[in-house]
DNA sequence: TAATAGTGACTGAACGGTCAGTCATTATTT
DNA sequence: AAATAATGACTGACCGTTCAGTCACTATTA
């Protein structure tokens, strides 16, 4: 029936994956079909068979991006640590294998810009919320198993999404602002730096919140 | 002799600012040199007569939007207050003055994006990096300050310029987030979190430091 | 005052180039 | 032969940029 048969889903990544390169170097609208059909090989028409669009092909490159992302987080952080110590594995881990790769951070940019400029392109299932929900929930697990193992505070627990929301944010913006100013500063020292004042609070049974006024 | 006279500069000015609402709205490559000519009222030729190139109206408009930010910012807090509640005080101009207002977070991550794939661009006189450091300059003055006064752990100063990083950094992550996900979160609740945890490590001034794990 | 000459602001058509997307054709398999 | 995969020339729209010409206004002249 059929002749030279291709894995349809294999090429699609395939050919997500080197539209993902050249997103992470140039952007989405500065990255033109035919380079996209040049780098992965093959010819700018076969591109439509396989996405419908430019926009198509978007939405797929940030969806396996995503996938890649998630499940390398989630691999490096061994679950036997104590809350606090654990809290800083993922943290590491997670700027390991975001922050810590250019191209990745160039992405995220881009989706962000995305996200701000054309909402409806990205926001009919928003992926990267997807990604910000499962890291968000990781964070929230740690904070609320150290309340209940007495090591953290327990208005951590009250507290823990609205914690997990700062950490991420600044996560973001410190891989920015890294990426801005190459070589100005030490990643990894910055981070440990906010784990440094952030854990504290978390772990002084003592200290009344608010009494640094 | 002299036909009718218009200010060059502040022609410049109208236009520049009428591109950038464009340019946040769609960022600088989705904007079309006719787009802000209609905008601004005037024909696509004349914008020509005022800027030598798109790149030249891109960094004229980014530019003015740099002062309006530094001029804002800075005249909102009073210098008698003590350090912590200064610190508050600048971070809350900071929050209101940027982040609060949408535009200035679309033409932020707009530079971002600009940044990390064009850094000829930019960086030529980089203007944005000015403002940082001009930011982060009013943050370290204020944290020394602390330290000179007994208010701050002597440890602070040596941490400062870290410190400054690290705030800049998070307020400019929280408020892509904020963008990102409308509504999900209070702004200011979650900034003032960040400095409720950040204050007692530099006020305590019993705490020993890295004493948490 | 009235006519005119001189000026720079301003216009919009046009240009070369690039883009996303299409489709008639060819290559490769069963 | 039949069916499908793959191609790349092509299209129309739009881009930034240019420029010859127009217009509103003013200073000078009569």
């Amino acid at each position: 029936m059929s002749p030279r048969v291709v894995d349809k889903n294999q090429r699609k990544k395939e050919i997500a994956l080197a539209a993902l390169d050249l997103f992470a170097q140039n952007g989405f609208e500065a990255t033109s079909i035919s380079q996209v059909a040049k780098s992965a090989g093959i010819s700018k028409g076969s591109i439509y068979l396989y996405f419908r669009s430019k926009e198509d092909l978007i939405f797929h490159a940030v969806g396996t991006w995503a996938d890649q992302i998630m499940e390398q987080t989630g691999s490096e952080v061994p679950s036997d640590l104590p809350p606090p110590e654990r809290l800083r594995a993922l943290v590491h881990a997670m700027v390991d294998v975001f922050l810590a790769d250019e191209r990745s951070v160039r992405i995220g940019a881009a989706i962000f810009q995305l996200f701000l400029t054309s909402p409806l392109l990205l926001s009919q299932r928003d992926l990267t919320r997807e990604v910000f929900r499962g890291a968000r929930e990781s964070i929230v697990d740690i904070l609320r198993d150290g309340v209940s193992q007495g090591v953290f505070r327990p208005e951590t627990a009250r507290e823990a999404e609205s914690i997990a929301i700062n950490l991420l944010a600044y996560l973001d913006g410190i891989g920015l602002h890294y990426y801005m100013s190459r070589s100005y500063f030490d990643l990894m020292n910055q981070v440990d730096l906010y784990l440094d004042h952030l854990l504290p609070n978390l772990t002084d049974l003592n200290r009344r919140p608010g009494a640094h006024i």
